[in-house]
DNA sequence: TTTTACATACAATCATGTTTGTATATAATA
DNA sequence: TATTATATACAAACATGATTGTATGTAAAA
């Protein structure tokens, strides 16, 4: 065995990163060895050892390839100043977050791993304050979409949009838990598009007059 | 070291789960071994092993000590007939859990584990597929109790009732997320009342008008 | 020629489950 | 009631992997 070229070591960490993510998905995180994310990599501890110092840099790694996209969506979403109906753009960044659950396993294993396969002690407490940390500012994002509403009529003007913004949140909080951790029951998955719209539904304005 | 008296035993045995508790709260689940457990608790491995095959044992143990009266509270929000305010109940009920989370210590430190210091594989996944039954049960009790608010027209009578039990359901799923994991930052644990009853309230006909 | 990108080998610790030992509480019996 | 037998409630020792981090080797890319 011998050097390989930039572009093929590039590879092979990404390698790394896949295997990581799956192995972590079947065995838990604290369960992983590295010799378990190796072997399924097909490469030899050291070369996990040369691209990734320990397992948490390799969790970092593979949690930034599925949040920063899903950060992206959020600052696009709340940018997009034509809308007409903000109510809309939040359900629809929902919808799509499901849908992409739906369609992209890395993705849908991240989530999982994040959510049900993570002890978040030590070093990986950080890891649950970043998080909380988008947390806030997703609740600040959704408040100045449902500020718009608020403007644009969509909404009953006597509710708080910054009351309206944390009960979004933490909806679409439980969606995501109860999403990830139905992987074997059916029922819940089904229905998670139509609870979202239902969410939205119970703020339109229309809907209580 | 001899045999104790069964009482002395039941004590030690106690002893195990309070310190396993303790123990998986400070470490993580996964990373904390029968040792630690042992020496924390003042006995030996073989008195662990002699009160619990291992670590999974001890852990449902610890949950049930938590969960079972949570369950009974449930029950009774719904069995009291004579309440004259149903959509009360539910916000009672929510807020007496958060109270509980708040005053008990050991409660605490249980849910703390269950969401987010426990790796959800194997023998695990049990656990969690058992959390799901009791999701559907809780839902269920939610809906009777939106039922009755909507024959004593407490709420908007064209809304369904099991829509609005899953949306609650899945917000306070994310309440007590967020509660258990703001640990270190300050902010959530102290408007969750608030916006348990802000979110009664959203339901409420008198507000829609 | 010097890094780079790994593979291989090594040392040390850690954790688990089991086994064995033992003093005593608790029946059973006489 | 006194004695005996047995099950109980542990402690202590043992054997056996499993993991980790590092150190070293190496062939080819740069």
């Amino acid at each position: 065995m011998a050097r390989k070229t930039k572009e093929d070591a590039e590879l092979t960490r990404q390698r790394i990163i896949t295997a990581a993510r799956e192995v972590f998905a079947k065995r838990g995180v604290s369960h992983t060895t590295m010799e378990h994310i190796a072997s399924h990599a097909q490469v030899t501890r050291g070369a996990v050892y040369w691209h990734f110092a320990n397992k948490i840099e390799l969790f970092h790694a593979m949690r930034d390839q599925a949040m920063l996209p899903f950060i992206e969506r959020i600052n696009a979403a709340v940018l997009d100043e034509q809308s007409e109906d903000p109510l809309l753009m939040i359900e629809q960044l929902f919808c799509n977050t499901i849908q992409t659950l739906n369609e992209d396993a890395s993705t849908r294993q991240t989530y999982e791993i994040m959510m049900a396969k993570c002890e978040y002690v030590d070093e990986f407490n950080n890891v649950l304050q970043e998080l909380l940390i988008n947390c806030r500012i997703f609740i600040e994002k959704t408040q100045l979409l449902y500020e718009k509403a608020k403007q644009k009529g969509q909404i009953n003007p006597n509710i708080d949009p910054a009351v309206l913004a944390m009960d979004t949140h933490l909806f679409f909080s439980g969606v995501l838990h109860m999403w990830v951790k139905d992987n074997t029951n059916l029922g819940y998955r089904e229905q998670t598009i139509d609870l979202i719209k239902q969410h939205i539904k119970l703020r339109r304005k229309s809907q209580t007059e």
